[in-house]
DNA sequence: ACAAATAGTGTGTGCGCACAAACAGTAACC
DNA sequence: GGTTACTGTTTGTGCGCACACACTATTTGT
């Protein structure tokens, strides 16, 4: 076909300018005159220009810096993950003049947080990517971001009173309604489903009350309300001892429970329980794929996982970012991952290097 | 950290040599004495320098051909997906000088394949990727690509007789032992399973014999096989009535059945017909999310899908091939695609377009 | 009427690299 | 001692683009 690559030179030509005017319209930079711009821009659309990004970033010197603001990784697989991802994506962007600085909260300390978004503001970058935990805190931030120019993109935990470039992450109410399904499959009869709340201010946290939403709502709207019967419970484990007892009181009250639900990666959690119990029959569904989770998956405890994808979000988020500040591409407002559903015998496409 | 860039001007500096000399040292060209050339190697491994590959598709003027031999794809949506996966590839390679030719075969007509594999080969592109459908009829085209040195890579139907650059696809034998697992999660209790193989040469399919092989060692592996009892079935669609009967017999021979795994993407043949029996107890799981499977899943007569997602499959395919060409990288022999885990409630990812 | 400001446009250099042509140095041969 | 035949190395040009600078033509101010 049409292999004829079109360069600025060609349009120039074209329409009769100098490059050095074809660029000034590209990069509406200078000064020109009217008629001269819409020429050069309507003969730009005829000839399907596409500016070489490669030459792009050689020609242009510009190094964006980008920071990325996430929880401190060292002793969870989870965050570990979304740094892998952003990595990744780093090398593969790096030839394109960016450079990636990390800085690291502690995710049960708010004050971490607040700190390492300050410093952030103060340096200006290009751009930011963040995991937005805390919702209060982060506000203000969006705020400043938004008045300096600074476009962020949050991944992770979704925000949407305030917009940001882009959201990265898993469609919340979907993946409830996911869980929803899966019971029905592994559950053929009637019987009691436990929807559990482990550790979580589920106030303070929207995407636990759409997960609950939605699984909720594969019931019904599937007419399954009568087949199934949900209870609901929000459980702490610093306090184990009380843990249990809330547990043992919902198995004794409920001798049909079939399957329990959990909202967060804290399933291994009530596996542990159910373990040492000796309980068999109940199903157990949660989130992601970090080791003890993988361990009761592979005894048999936990029945399916669903993939948060952590590595793909911080590979998103990074790529986004990296489309809108150098290749000037438009970037979705929301980015869904996939709904990964893992068994032990596809488990390890989903955590294995793959460079 | 190091955020420097090292330019083959800086290894020249130090090596005390001009750029010209370090440009034959990374690229085995012209007359070298050995010590500079020890020295340069030595030199640039010091410096941990890496290629700018934008720089390096400016500077060389080279385009290279790589060429795509894939099924005809207008009435197929699953090699119309493949296509999809590799047209994404080319948009986002463009610019590093390749030039992508897709030939169309008939899947249907060997002599069609032959014949466009020998048009191909007559061009000598610089690359190929291809799906080999026809097992015998690949191995001279291998040969003669070998001795002619053109890379090829291959996708979906795996031949490990002959070695290609590299393999993308799906692991047989353990989407096997996956959908095994799927079937004893959502049957709790004995029964016979089925394994049907539809429309297939099954002697000169061994993909297919994997995929029986690991659903059958998934049950004896994990102590199952005096719970579920497997029968096996081939059948063709080209006679339907015979088609029916042989079901009916299986179905009436085995009150207690209560699955059916299909090899491949015919499983709505299947599921039209459990439909037109009215028969709701038995669990359907197959492959692929063409518009017939999607169906049967929306109305829960296929209980999961397994994806062996062409897009991507098309998408490695000439990423792999670019990766060697272009940017001088290791390829993996083979790279496994994910098994994903299909149902109603998160197909929408794994169908959409997604740029 | 003449300088100064402004609008609009062209030219040149460099980014990091590939590649070819030019060049220097050495040994061999008559 | 000069030619040839190499071997090894440097230099220069161009890829498509960004960007600073130079330049001209027109308008504005006084």
């Amino acid at each position: 076909m049409n292999s004829k690559i079109v360069r600025i030179k060609d349009i120039a030509e074209k329409a009769g300018v100098s490059t050095g005017t074809v660029d000034r319209v590209l990069h509406d930079r200078g000064r020109i005159s009217q008629d001269v711009k819409e020429k050069v821009l309507r003969i730009i659309k005829e000839m399907n220009y596409e500016p070489n990004y490669s030459a792009r970033a050689l020609g242009s010197n510009k190094i964006y810096r980008i920071v990325a603001l996430v929880p401190n990784h060292t002793n969870d697989s989870y965050w570990y993950e979304a740094v892998m991802g952003i990595e990744k994506a780093e090398r593969e962007l790096k030839q394109f003049g960016i450079n990636v600085s990390r800085y690291k909260f502690d995710p049960h300390n708010i004050a971490t947080f607040i700190e390492k978004a300050q410093e952030i503001t103060d340096s200006a970058p290009d751009g930011i990517i963040l995991a937005p935990l805390f919702y209060k805190e982060t506000l203000p931030f969006f705020d400043k971001w938004s008045t300096m120019k600074i476009p962020f993109i949050i991944f992770n935990t979704q925000i949407s009173e305030y917009s940001p470039l882009s959201y990265i992450g898993q469609d919340s109410y979907q993946s409830g309604l996911l869980a929803g399904r899966l019971f029905s499959q592994v559950n053929p009869d009637p019987c009691s489903i436990l929807i559990a709340h482990i550790d979580e201010d589920i106030g303070n946290a929207s995407h636990l009350i759409k997960k609950e939403q939605g699984f909720r709502n594969y019931f019904s709207h599937n007419n399954l309300s009568d087949k199934y019967t949900l209870h609901r419970i929000e459980l702490q484990r610093k306090n184990y001892s009380l843990f249990q007892k809330q547990m043992d009181s919902v198995i004794d009250n409920n001798p049909d429970l079939q399957g329990i639900y959990v909202t967060t990666s804290k399933g291994y959690a009530i596996a542990t329980y159910l373990e040492q119990r000796h309980i068999k029959s109940i199903k157990l569904i949660c989130y992601d794929l970090v080791p003890k989770n993988i361990h009761f998956l592979n005894k048999g405890i936990i029945s399916f996982l669903i993939n948060q994808n952590p590595r793909g979000q911080g590979y998103w988020s990074l790529h986004h970012m990296v489309d809108y500040l150098v290749f000037k591409k438009k970037v979705p407002l929301i980015k869904y991952l996939p709904l990964d559903v893992i068994v032990k015998e596809n488990i390890n496409y989903f955590i294995h290097e793959d460079n």
